[in-house]
DNA sequence: ACCAGGTGGTTGACCGGTACAATCAGGAGG
DNA sequence: CCTCCTGATTGTACCGGTCAACCACCTGGT
């Protein structure tokens, strides 16, 4: 690997000539500059992203995303988002998918992310807990968190109660009384802030509605298309069967379709379903969902991160001190899954 | 941050042995070993990546990952079975998502790549230029590509023309003689190998089995959900209509399908539908599909990788010069989306 | 003729570790 | 009692850059 002595020795200039002409810095004819670089791109130069971080106060223009699954639409979307705008301004991305393993997390958030391979951090969708914020604060990093408020750290968010509340309003303005809820339920170790805040929606809408909540009614659907199918199929096998499902995520919504489906249920005749994303196919099930903006809580959370970094630049007038918290707005996409319920015994069997 | 030398000043030993103890070297006694760990966790120390790279070798335990798009089901899968098995190895994920942007991709493989942040690289979809070889090569890079086979490199993949003749028999073992083709016809700029072995394997088919090649059937999808139900469309506008169509992927089969339904026709009787890749969703609308081992193909490169920085492990003794390519086995699923062509007109109007 | 000030460039001290040669203390062996 | 050996430890030269301080030279104002 030719470095810059070897270029320093090639045009018989110092070794900090070199270094500044190679940046564009000042200080140096044009003569020298052309030299230099010429001499670079004949000795095929490579600068030691090692030695510049050392020399030059240890950044590493790089960020960390931690997500729990790449493969997931919503993940993979704001990755996506995050991305574009980081490489943009000259950041890369270190991917860091969880998968659902606790023990992964932990090395993640505990130590590996301490190695301090990157200048911050940007966690998708599971919150840390208290120790690893203390942990991470005390370093120094910086965080934003998308899908997850922690006091601490900016956040971008979509109101995942009132997307709730939305979704299973809707379907009480329709005049459904026996509404499920497929989601997650119980924590899977890994803790989901999001899933918690959406059952909490779905309760108190029905508890504002005056019904009363009926633990049955409550799937776990793993956020997943198979989770959805399973879920599905169990409630249906209730009786009497809900009239309507509120889905946590399209995909388990697309997942109870096709149970619905399996079991000869026309929707929304007999089954109206509503799922939370507006997933690139929910129009093609022609599913009613509430929409969230993906790619641009990517974007943001991004744009978020790069301030944490940059913290003085001319027209923020901000109290750094305060975390701000950045809640973008859904909405409802009411397409042909839902319907008022039919007539209660229409089915000949 | 604490450095090496105030835990050496701390402890009241020289740095060369708290690095020694640290790294759990010998020739440092245990109650030394154990008073300088005490200290490195009460004082938080975290040793410099950039430090530990400059010192020792340059390496930065880092590959990165090229992508197309990281959204699309088959890259992030790929991504996701590459992570893992890297993360397992104690390496880190690199992302560069480069979106179908021409100039995003000559900055990552001609000059940020160079920047030598990275120990090798994996590029996944997309067959890197000649020039982009030759000069990722003579800076000693290890690369090794999915999806696209470059003579210099490993890569893992699976046959595509084989893929295509695969699908394409299938239909013509069933009666059919008038295919279409849905895949990418025109390179968008980023040259991808697979899109052009597939129509290869398909036109292919089809010369063998004496069918004159019509290019109206050909249709480009640009292998997304919208591209499939524009070309699904656009196919049964023509007349006489194809009695099936061969998807390069199965997004775009899904959205065949879609267009199918919505013209009223029925699937198998009117069209028969196969794609290529098993998707997830692909159970899910019954489709046919050749299936392809998408987190194995991830998998097997990272290993690919792996070796690649470790030449000499034992029992490995193979020739280093031949680079090895590795073909994965496919595997034709029928389901419910193929059938023998229906009686030719047997519509009413 | 002399000094202020700008240009083009050099030197050497870091940055935070690693690695190797040298040192040192404390037995074992003769 | 001296030599040799061994395990523990230290000193220090790198690794490949960046940066601040310093220098020589030239130009122009007075």
């Amino acid at each position: 690997m030719t470095s810059i002595h070897d270029l320093a020795r090639e045009t018989g200039v110092s070794t900090a000539t070199v270094s500044r002409a190679l940046r564009g810095l000042p200080r140096v004819s044009e003569e020298t500059r052309q030299r230099v670089m010429e001499a670079a791109v004949r000795l095929g130069y490579v600068p030691s992203p090692h030695a510049v971080g050392l020399a030059s106060g240890g950044q590493t223009r790089t960020v960390a995303i931690v997500v729990l699954f790449v493969t997931r639409w919503f993940f993979a979307t704001v990755i996506s988002g995050a991305e574009q705008v980081l490489r943009e301004r000259g950041y890369d991305v270190l991917l860091y998918n969880l998968n659902d393993d606790e023990e992964a997390r932990r090395r993640v958030l505990g130590t590996h992310l301490l190695t301090k391979r990157v200048d911050a951090l940007l966690v998708v969708g599971l919150g840390p807990t208290p120790q690893e914020v203390h942990w991470l604060s005390s370093q120094g990093m910086p965080v934003v968190t998308v899908g997850a408020r922690i006091a601490q750290w900016p956040s971008v968010r979509v109101d995942d109660e009132l997307v709730a509340r939305t979704g299973v309003e809707h379907l009480l303005s329709l005049g459904h009384r026996r509404i499920a809820y497929v989601g997650m339920i119980h924590d899977t170790g890994i803790s989901l802030a999001t899933p918690r805040a959406r059952v909490r929606g779905y309760r108190d809408s029905l508890r504002d509605a005056g019904i009363e909540h009926d633990p049955e009614l409550e799937l776990e659907g793993q956020f997943t298309l198979d989770g959805g199918v399973a879920a599905g199929r169990r409630l249906l096998e209730l009786s009497p069967r809900p009239t309507a499902v509120f889905c946590a995520s399209d995909e388990m919504a697309f997942g109870v379709l096709r149970a619905a489906r399996d079991a000869g249920l026309r929707v929304p005749e007999d089954l109206s379903v509503v799922g939370v994303d507006d997933h690139e196919m929910a129009s093609f099930f022609d599913l009613t969902t509430i929409r969230q903006p993906v790619v641009e809580q990517g974007r943001y959370a991004a744009r978020q991160v790069l301030d944490l970094m940059a913290p003085d630049r001319p027209g923020q007038e901000e109290d750094p001190a305060v975390a701000h918290h950045v809640e973008l707005s859904t909405e409802l996409v009411v397409r042909g899954t839902t319907s008022a319920p039919g007539p209660p015994a229409q089915r000949s069997e």
